[in-house]
DNA sequence: CATTACCTGCAA
DNA sequence: TTGCAGGTAATG
């Protein structure tokens, strides 16, 4: 499911029905996986009884601070999601982590794939977590010029690096190639090959294609909703991504689907063209 | 850099 | 039955 739109709306949805509440218990745990740090039975009485203050993002992991100084932080994966249930609803055979609140209301976290991950960080694991994730490609911090710097010397296709969460945090499959298909940027192009111009399109259209899908709700493919169990509809939307065979929506020229770098990859061969060798040479 | 693993469900 | 899926970590 979840790329930066989506677990920023998952984040938002959740911190605002859920602050100032008080996780009284710890409910369904049946998947030990899920939880990566601490040993479980810690995980359990650390947040049992714990209030949240607030929530954050950081590249695609969820944050719930607690008042006990510690942070909830949880990472959908593929398939999972959260959602706020009422006191008598009953969790499905893919709901691995309930969390009680004060109030009877309770947290799903329901994850059919069984990649989803729950963490409880003190400040030294907020600060690794955060550490570890490059630039958040929303903030003020992240220009053109710092795209560029980014780009520099790394001769690496294009899309994976924009894929690689400890250069820029938050793009997926979907926002990468949609974010190409603005920029007209094929995939695979090397990073540093790219003109002050392409780069420039480019951080637009990262920009551009998160802020419209979080503008239509995030996308959802099958499994993502908010906390609310609402779907998105920025899959009504597309450009390229998961278009393949359809008309490019800027020169109608039919969509194709590779791989690159072992992900589905779509985009539009007329518009995103690989520059000829004198083109290369001229910028 | 490529491949495999982690999981399940669903469409082809 | 096979292959594929919004992600990431662990291997050659």
């Amino acid at each position: 499911m979840p790329e930066l739109p989506e677990v920023q709306l998952a984040a938002d949805s959740l911190g605002v029905q859920i602050a100032g509440t008080r996780i009284v218990r710890v409910e369904r745990l049946d998947w030990y996986r899920m939880v990566e740090t601490p040993a479980p039975d810690t995980f359990i009485t650390l947040l049992t009884g714990r209030q949240v203050r607030g929530w954050g993002r950081r590249a695609k992991w969820i944050l719930i601070d607690l008042d006990s100084g510690w942070t909830l932080a949880l990472h959908l994966r593929m398939s999972g999601s959260l959602t706020v249930q009422p006191v008598d609803a009953l969790p499905d055979p893919h709901t691995h982590l309930v969390l009680r609140l004060d109030d009877g209301r309770q947290v799903f976290f329901r994850d059919p794939r069984k990649f989803g991950r729950a963490r409880l960080l003190d400040a030294d694991g907020l600060a690794a977590l955060d550490a570890a994730h490059g630039d958040e490609p929303l903030s003020d911090a992240f220009t053109v010029e710092r795209l560029a710097e980014l780009l520099r010397g790394r001769k690496r296709a294009i899309k994976p690096l924009l894929l690689d969460q400890s250069v820029i945090a938050g793009i997926g499959n979907i926002y990468a190639d949609e974010a190409l298909w603005h920029a007209r940027i094929h995939p695979l192009r090397p990073a540093s090959d790219l003109s002050t111009d392409e780069v420039a399109a480019l951080h637009d259209g990262i920009r551009t294609a998160l802020r419209q899908a979080l503008t239509n709700g995030g996308s959802t493919l099958r499994d993502y909703r908010n906390s609310y169990g609402a779907r998105g509809t920025n899959q009504d939307h597309f450009n390229a991504y998961d278009r393949e065979g359809q008309p490019c929506p800027r020169c109608s020229a039919t969509i194709i689907k590779t791989v690159v770098a072992q992900r589905g990859t779509h985009y539009c061969p007329a518009c995103q063209a690989i520059p000829s060798a004198a083109t290369i040479r001229r910028e």
